[in-house]
DNA sequence: GAACAATTCATCCTTTCGGCCGATGCGCTG
DNA sequence: CAGCGCATCGGCCGAAAGGATGAATTGTTC
């Protein structure tokens, strides 16, 4: 996510609004006819696109701070060994001392998609360990 | 084991060669009565005493070769947080990305041992992760 | 559009780690 | 000698990590 696909995200940003304003003309029938308190429903929509909101944003946002990488990063090992951004990132991570699970809650991301990430580091840094992985990555200046 | 105790480690060692002899000579009287080869008989020997040498060497060795952690490792903060030298072993090892496996088969100490060490290292460092720890250590300027 | 890399996610299984408990032996100090 | 720190070892248990596959989507490139 955040990366790949920014039109994608408005897209169904806009489907989830347009579908969330019709459920809201259906609620006004059923709702507003028996005598429904109007806070609660207001209560309700604020709430909806409230969670929508947060929920894009973040996909929207992330691409802005996700290269967040702080260092010179010796491109030349980098490229040489195919560390692509997102694991260079999840490298960084795993080198200030976060597991895999509070990886994936910083990155937004399930905890699969983390363990599939430093697998291929470990394969690509020849590593069975992290704290083998995050030695070499040190050892070859690709991370503080 | 190693720093702590040499006089054991030597007393242990006359004992075993004085055990070793003794079943020599019952050796001497079983087999060479029998005319057993004479060849194997030595071949048996030398390795029993080979074995017991390297044994014996690793442990009288180890205390001149074991305090290697080459670094200067800021003594005010390893004072400060009550770090034992063994601790510092084990931690140096865990930072080269050693498992505890294989620390315990470096440092010729159980896999309990190393855990004992890494656990009172987690509780010192205050961290939950080997990883977590390292990053902590390395901040204080307590390892490389 | 097919081919490809990157990113995402899932399941199953094994190994490793870490927490928690208790225990022993040695050396030093009051 | 009693107490304390250090180092050693064991067992049990749950959580985390790692290995092996398979699969879907998106963007880029030819």
């Amino acid at each position: 996510m955040i990366r790949p696909r920014p039109h994608v995200t408005i897209l169904l940003y806009g489907l989830s609004m347009a579908v969330l304003l019709a459920g809201l003309k259906l609620v006004e029938y059923r709702f507003f006819v028996k005598d429904f308190s109007l806070e609660i429903l207001l209560g309700i929509v604020a709430l909806l696109f409230a969670s929508l909101g947060v929920w894009a944003g973040r996909r929207l946002s992330s691409p802005a701070s996700t290269s967040n990488v702080p260092f010179p990063s010796n491109r030349r090992e980098i490229e040489r060994l195919h560390i692509s951004p997102r694991e260079m990132e999840v490298l960084d991570l795993m080198s200030r001392g976060l597991s895999n699970k509070e990886i994936a809650d910083t990155l937004f991301i399930s905890l699969s998609t983390v363990k599939t990430h430093t697998a291929s580091l470990f394969q690509k840094l020849d590593a069975g360990r992290r704290t083998q992985a995050l030695k070499k990555a040190r050892d070859l200046g690709i991370i503080s």
